[in-house]
RNA sequence: GGGCGGUUACUCAAGCGGUCAACGAGGGCAGACUGUAAAUCUGCUGGCUUAGCCUUCGGAGGUUCGAAUCCCCCACCGCCCA
């Protein structure tokens, strides 16, 4: 890659949404410092974080270096943007937690050695040992209030009059900025990038450090990620999609991308993978003349968890859908089917009771997150919902030791994607 | 402080003494069709031992054979006057 093409190579992808002035001039010359900010409100990210995440990715990958800047001290005040209600205040050994549970995830995206090293730094670090008053004789001096009253992200709360916007919150731009201003500073960082809900804080810092520095800063934003149908990025049936194994299995988020929907394929392609445009523009092709193969969908999956969990998890996640989806699930050998329902939920059953006539699938499907009461398995019985071990139940079905597969599990299935694995307890060890 | 209006299931929103487990819309779930999709169509969406029963309509009392519906008190929200 061509280390002068930082701007055209996120334009091309359409991952720039705003820029201010000058900026495609001053990233021609390699080696300039960028950062990105990330809330640690969790000890982990989500797929929507992940935009900013690839920024300062491909941001490397043209010769810069990346900062990744964690709000450990603004994170304890939340940011307005784009928020309709105040945040909750998150305890500062959470963030500490937090923090490092976000560190892991960055070590995957970004390279930390050489040259161009990424550093993660974090803003507990400056903006804790300021003093109240030092702030305000220092920073707050550069700020005006009737400049920031106008802002959208103010301006909306202080119409609502149920939400109301905190001092502490209204703070927050003043923190943000200050943020740029330090990183300047302290790392020559003269670029910052974000979702499209932070220019008005990029302005803000670009602005302080020409007040503080007589230096120039600069800002690159990207779209907000919506889903084609203008919901929310980033949810999947059962919730936020995470980055780390523990939050969100591999396997379920290969599948988050395998359903992805033809319309955005093509645009998640160019966001969260790393293929060049020619590849890009022949797997559209292919989904196009084929749109049953997906192609562009199954490209987009491997490439995607292979970054974030390596290609050993996709080949899993490969096998425990096919095996789910199409395969004989009776057929699996026993190793296979171990890895098939290592991620799913599960139950457990004595395996005496599963003798003779054995339980009532009914009243069993009540005991798991399956069906929520058991006038709903009804229901999912009567509609044909319902399958064990891949075949539809009847409404009367039975679970016995024949359904046992390699005497340790029972799968279950409602709908087209839930599944439950059931797990024969061992007789003897009781 | 005074006057008025409101508070209904996940959300919005009807109901204004029995026919109300409560219209309708959205969302969610399931079925058919499909590509583990979209669109469309159908069903379900308080619980159960399901032709029936039980618990719900801001909270607590009361009137009545019978209340989400009427009365009283309390809490919260909105609008108007001071």
């Amino acid at each position: 890659m061509n280390q002068s093409d930082f701007v055209a190579e996120l334009s091309w992808r359409g991952m720039v949404h705003q820029t201010t002035e000058g900026l495609p001039a001053h990233m021609a010359t390699p080696g300039r410092v960028a950062y990105a900010g990330f809330d640690p409100t969790a000890d982990s990210l989500t797929v929507g974080n992940l935009v900013s995440a690839m920024l300062l990715a491909r941001l490397q990958r043209c010769g810069h270096k990346p900062i990744v800047v964690m709000g450990g001290a603004t994170g304890l005040i939340g940011d307005p943007s784009g928020k309709s209600s105040e945040r909750q205040l998150l305890d500062p050994a959470q963030v500490k937690k937090n923090v490092a549970g976000q560190r892991k995830i960055f070590e995957k995206l970004l390279d930390f050695t050489g040259p161009n090293a990424a550093v993660i730094v974090d803003n507990a670090e400056w903006l804790l040992k300021m003093g109240y008053i030092e702030v305000l004789r220092d920073i707050g001096k550069h700020f005006s209030v009737n400049q920031m009253v106008t802002r959208d992200s103010v301006a909306n709360r202080l119409e609502s009059r149920e939400q109301g916007l905190s001092y502490t919150e209204f703070s927050y731009m003043i923190l943000q900025a200050y943020d740029f201003a330090h990183l300047f500073k302290a790392h020559g960082c003269t670029v910052q990038m974000g979702g499209s809900d932070q220019y008005g804080n990029i302005l803000s810092g670009i602005d302080l450090i020409r007040r503080l520095s007589q230096g120039e800063g600069f800002g690159l934003t990207a779209p907000l990620l919506l889903k084609s149908d203008g919901t929310k990025f980033g949810k999947s049936e059962s919730g936020n999609v995470w980055l780390s194994a523990e939050r969100t299995s591999p396997y379920r988020f290969h599948q988050f991308w395998l359903n992805a929907s033809d319309e955005e394929v093509g645009k998640l392609l160019r966001w969260f993978t790393f293929f060049d445009r020619a590849t890009i523009e022949a797997l559209e092709a292919a989904q196009k003349a084929n749109p049953s193969e997906r192609a562009a969908q199954k490209a987009l999956a491997d490439a995607a968890t292979e970054m974030i969990h390596g290609s050993a998890e996709v080949a899993r996640a490969k096998t425990a859908a096919l095996a789910l989806f199409s395969g004989d699930i009776r057929a699996l050998d026993a190793q296979l089917l171990a890895e098939v329902t290592h991620d799913l939920t599960s139950t457990s059953i004595a395996a005496s009771s599963l003798d003779g006539d054995g339980v009532a699938l009914l009243d069993f499907l009540a005991t798991t997150p399956l069906a929520a009461s058991k006038r709903e398995a009804r229901d999912f019985l009567a509609a044909g919902a319902v399958s064990v071990n891949g075949e539809k139940a009847v409404a009367d079905a039975k679970l016995t030791r024949a359904d046992v597969l390699h005497g340790a599990v029972i799968l279950l299935r409602r709908g087209k994607k839930q599944w439950h694995a059931v797990r024969v307890a061992d007789e003897a060890a009781r």
